[in-house]
Order: structure tokens, then sequence, then C-alpha cells
RNA sequence: GGGCCGUUAGCACAACUGGUAGUGCAGGGGACUCUUAAUCCCAAGGUUGCAGGUUCGAGUCCUGCACGGCCCA
């Protein structure tokens, strides 16, 4: 990624450089924060908003993007550092708000790993209001304009609406190895954690509504506009409201019944202190409100919010402007898209969190999500050779870590994906060869992935073994495209007219040998090499011959315990028929 | 209208500060006389989207364009 050339816009940068500008316009009205001054700089040298690393950063120890993150991140700001990442609880989070988790959790331990101290926020945004109907709920047609915090929980005994689908997001993350201290802004709003921030901004607002005007260029912002959401005393909606006056310790406010589309104000008209809960600052005075009041040092964010003059621009001027910080340090990050045909039929919701974990493995969604550089766009389409190959990729990143390969990127891959704990060296077989092998029912999974270790399995091997067989027998369920599976045609396939005399003649011996006594896999297995042996078959033409008669390939599972793993009648009814069959 | 990202072998992707374009899978060929969807070996496959520019040298840096994905307004 290259450098990208400097804004030519007098209006601060919030990820990309200097608000010295903004500064000297604004003399910074002391923060209302009780935490230190941080005085880290939010620009990156060389690089603009867009997340760009300079060239001349990299160094030998590395190029895993979490590394070059942290190094770039701990040259300006050696710490402690706060880290933050939000989201607002209106529903089933989609799962594409992992990244954001998972990316912040990766800087979080990249820090403490460098020496750095760190803490890792994770907040939701429980007071904003109810602004879309969510799919399946139509009795909280209700609610609408009212906070997410003061709403019922849809199921269950949660405390909110809120509470209930943040704890379901909450779930999906701690499994994915992410633990940040959680926090509401429903419960900072009520404890007065925000009034400072509030006070600072309806004082303010003539600069807020500048800024707004300057970076987004809105004309909608009028003299009449306020940075805050007032909650209705009358009707508890808080997406409605309108402030009339500020007399410096209470607004005058309406709850207009046209403001927005989505609710309908009750038309209430009154007078209430904003403080402890009484109202919300918006989203994008609200955020930088946070970085003041929590400390933050270090935010991505989504690329919606990382346009230009899109909210974080908005919200790292606010932040420099009236908090009187700069923005903590930023980097945007792409989506998380997850594809393909099956995932796409609950389209109405979207591919929620949790149902990631329906389709892998804890430590390989979190590898998923930590391989690529934050800039790329990740689809997932857990189709095709999509989960194979993902195994397959997460093997050589385990080898690599355990210096069996040379590759230092991928080890440190797979160091930011463990989920808890120092990973165990196993023995890792092949994802593609498990499934292969659990749908032979006589064979012992465990003594074959023995033989093919070449050495008795330990007890991680055996544990890691029995996580494979999980996902395999999940996947063979699921995605798994039809030729990973057995598939024992009903008729005798055409393709049989091409097999040769002699082809026939030793179908018809094996028939003869099965009809004759009960076989065990592995005794059968033996008895048809030895078969072919007499005949003088090559092995291709052998077990050729057998694969066709019932799979219609030339190729299949290992032949005498496939055989013994079908009906014995039917086996031996399709053999003779292959072998009757002239052409 | 603006922004970000991508475009490298059939597919999925690598290639650190510019220095002989690689890996996996698929496909092809071969080996393996108890494991033929296993394992191993071999060969093949690319005008790095297009057009310019900088440079002794460009997948990499610059400019423009095309196509695709996503986002903002």
């Amino acid at each position: 990624m290259r450098s990208a050339p400097t804004r030519p816009r007098s209006s601060p940068c919030p990820t990309g450089a200097r608000p010295s500008s903004a500064r000297r316009r604004s003399p910074p009205p002391r923060t209302c924060s009780s935490s230190p001054a941080h005085f880290i700089s939010s620009a990156r040298p060389g690089s603009g908003s867009a997340g760009g690393r300079p060239r001349h950063r990299r160094e030998r120890n590395g190029t895993m993007w979490v590394d070059l993150l942290i190094e770039e991140l701990r040259e300006q700001h050696p710490g402690p550092h706060t880290v933050n990442d939000a989201k607002t609880p209106s529903g089933p989070v989609p799962v594409g708000s992992l990244r954001g988790v998972i990316m912040h959790d990766c800087v979080t331990r990249g820090l403490r790993e460098s020496g750095a101290a760190a803490e890792f926020l994770y907040g939701f945004d429980d007071y904003d209001p109810m602004d879309g109907l969510p799919p399946g709920l139509p009795q909280y047609a209700r609610y609408m304009g009212m906070p997410f915090a003061n709403l019922p929980s849809p199921v269950g005994r949660a405390p909110s609406y809120g509470h209930y689908f943040a704890a379901e997001f909450a779930g999906v993350f701690e499994r994915l190895g992410a633990h940040p201290r959680i926090y509401r802004t429903s419960e900072m709003y009520r404890s007065g954690g925000f009034d400072a921030a509030i006070r600072l901004a309806l004082d303010h607002v003539q600069v807020i509504r500048e800024i707004y005007r300057e970076v987004t260029h809105s004309t909608r912002i009028d003299d009449h506009w306020w940075p805050i959401q007032v909650l209705c005393e009358r009707c508890g909606r808080i997406g409605t409201t309108t402030v009339l006056s500020w007399s410096g310790g209470e607004v005058e406010y309406l709850c207009a019944p046209d403001k927005v589309a989505w609710a309908e104000g009750c038309g209430n008209r009154g007078r209430r202190s904003p403080f402890g809960g009484g109202a919300k600052l918006l989203y994008r005075v609200e955020w930088p409100a946070k970085w003041s009041v929590l400390g933050v040092t270090v935010e991505g964010a989504g690329k919606d919010h990382m346009t230009r003059g899109g909210t974080h621009d908005v919200a790292g001027a606010v932040s420099v402007r009236v908090f009187g910080r700069p923005a903590p340090f930023a980097f945007p990050y792409e989506f998380l898209l997850f594809g393909g045909k099956k995932m796409s039929t609950s389209k109405a919701v979207g591919v929620t969190a949790a149902e990631i974990l329906e389709v892998l493995r804890p430590e390989l969604a979190r590898f998923l999500i930590v391989r690529p550089v934050p800039r790329r766009q990740l689809e997932f389409d857990p189709g095709g050779e999509t989960i194979p190959a993902l195994y397959d990729e997460y093997d050589r990143a385990a080898a690599a870590y355990f210096h069996e390969v040379e590759n230092p990127d991928l080890a440190r891959t797979f160091h930011y994906s463990r989920i808890a704990g120092e990973p165990v060296q196993c023995y890792r077989p092949r994802f593609a060869k498990v499934a292969y092998l659990i749908q032979m029912p006589t064979v012992d999974l465990a003594r074959a992935a023995a033989r093919e270790k070449g050495a008795p399995l330990t007890e991680a091997d055996r544990e890691e073994l029995e996580h494979r067989a999980v996902d395999a027998r999940r996947w063979l369920d699921t995605y798994a495209p039809e030729h990973y599976k057995f598939q024992i045609h009903a008729i005798l396939p055409t393709t049989v007219a091409a097999l040769t005399p002699l082809q026939r003649q030793y179908l018809a011996r094996v028939a003869e040998s099965v009809g004759a006594r009960n076989w065990t896999g592995e005794e059968l297995h033996a008895h048809l090499h030895d078969l072919k042996a007499e005949m003088n078959l090559s092995p291709r033409e052998a077990f050729g011959a057998i694969y066709q008669v019932f799979l219609g390939k030339d190729s299949g599972p290992q032949a005498g315990w496939f055989l013994t793993a079908l009906d014995r009648q039917f086996v031996l009814r399709r053999l003779r028929e292959g072998a009757q069959d002239a052409a």
C-alpha cells in the first residue's frame, strides 16, 4: 500500500495528520477526562488515513501486520495503552463485527507482549435508539426510538434488549479468545460518566456545528441543531427529540412526531437535565467523548466510518477542538463478508457472529480473521474447497509456529490465532483425509491416524483428531462438495462397460471370495491383493474395477474395508453384475 | 459524485526496504507387487488487467484508464 497524499483540506484529519492547525484555531478547553492527557499523535508519518504503512518502517523482525502495527504504535506512544472497540447491540450482531474485536484483541496482545501495558475495552452502545425494526420481532414496533437498554429482552430474562444481544455477541468473541472489559454506554450515561462531556458539547455547540459543516459539508446543520438527544420523560423515546434551548443546567426539548421517519415522537414539550442519563450525545460526538472519558489510545474502525468526511473525521475533529485531545491511533479495516449459497438463505438477518461457530471451530475462525491484513476485504464462502484449504493453511501455520517449516509471518499469524494458553504441538492429520476416513464405518480412525503418523498417538494427538473428526462430519453434512463423499450408485454404473475381460474375471473371483466366508476389512483387503497378484493385474486395473462397479470412478476408499462395510448380499449381486455385463 | 481494496498459472494466494515471479490445490505423466481419494517423484503451465512514465533494473514507485468487490454521500 502506498502512502496517500496529504489531504489538502484544512479540517483536521483524525487518523492522518496534523491536528496542529485545528489546535490553533480552537484553544483546547481542558479535557473532561480524569485521565491524564495523552500526548499521542494520531498521525502516522507518511501515511494517510487509509491504513497504509510506510515502507521505510519495514524491519527485519517480521512483517505480520499486527507486529508492524504495534511497532508503529509504540514509536508514537509507548503506553500505557487503552484499546477500544464498540458496537450497538441493535439485534443479532453480524459476523463482520468480529473482525474488529479480533483485531483489537490482537493489538492488545501484541502490546502486552512487547512490554507495554494495555487494557482492552469493548463497549456496547445500548443507549442508542432503536431505529429499525429487527426482523422477526414485529412486536417491537411500539419501542421504536427508545434506547436498547430500556427495552425488554426478546428472550429469557436478560435485563434488557441491549443486554441480550450484547451477551450473545460477547459469548462468541469470548470463545474466540477475546476477553475485553465490557462496558455499556447506558451505564455510563446513568452514572454521570458522560456529564462533563455533555456539558462541554452543549457549551461548545457552535464549534461542533462548524465541524459538521466543514467536515461533512452538510447544509442541514443550522443554529437550531444540537449535539444531543434528550430522553423524553413522557414516552421514553430518545431518537425523536429535538433540543430547543440550553440554559446551562437544563435543556428544553420537543418530542417531535415527525423528526425521524422510523419513529413517532409523542409531542411532549418539556425541560429537564441532560445529565445522569437524561440525554445522550449524538454518535459522532459520543465517540470522541468516550475517547476522552475512557482515555482511549488505540481504536480502529471499519471502513464505513473511515471514509473521508465520515464519522471518524468528524469524531476526530470534535476530539481535538472540543475535548482537547488528538484522536486515538486509528487503523481502518475492511469488512468481513460471509458468502456462499447456503449461508445466504437467512438473508433477511444476514449471517450473525454466532453462526461462524456453526461452520468453523474457534481456532479456525480466529485464524481466518487474523490472517489477512486489515485493509484487505475478507470474503468467506464455506462451500467448495474453502474449509479443507483453510485447514491446510492452518496446519502450515502450526508447522511454521513449531519451526517445522520456515515461514515467520505464518508463524506469527498462528501465534495471534491461538485461543488460550500455549498451543500444543501435536500431530495434525490432514482434514480432507480425516473426512475420508470417517466415511469408512469399519475403520478405526485413531489407528489409521497413528499409522499415518508412524507413531502412537499422544493425548494431544487424540484430542486434535477428535476435533477434526467432529469438524469433518459437520462439513460432510453441510458444505462438502459431492466428490468428497462416497456415493454408492444405486444401479450398475454405465461406465462399467469399459472394463476388460480380465477385470471382469477379477470381479467374479472377488464375488466368489466374498460369498465364501465372512471377512474382516483387513483380511479381505489382503485377499484382494493376493487375487490381483495371481491374475497379474496392476493395482489400477484391479481396484479400479471394484470402484467402477460401485462408485463409477477409478479410485475410492480402501477396497477391503469398503466392501466389508457394505451389505454383503448387495456386494455379491453388484460384483456379479459387473462381472457379467459384457460390452 | 467521492473513497478504500483488489486484478499475478485453470483455481486460491505468496513475493521484506525496487534486484532471476513462487507455494498449495486442480489437471498431465510416472513410481509404489497389503492400504489407489494415501505416499513419493517428474514435467508442464504466467507479456504480473491495459497504456504510459521514473530507473542500470518495476509485480513492487509515479500518472492515467479498464474491470470487479465493498463503503460513504
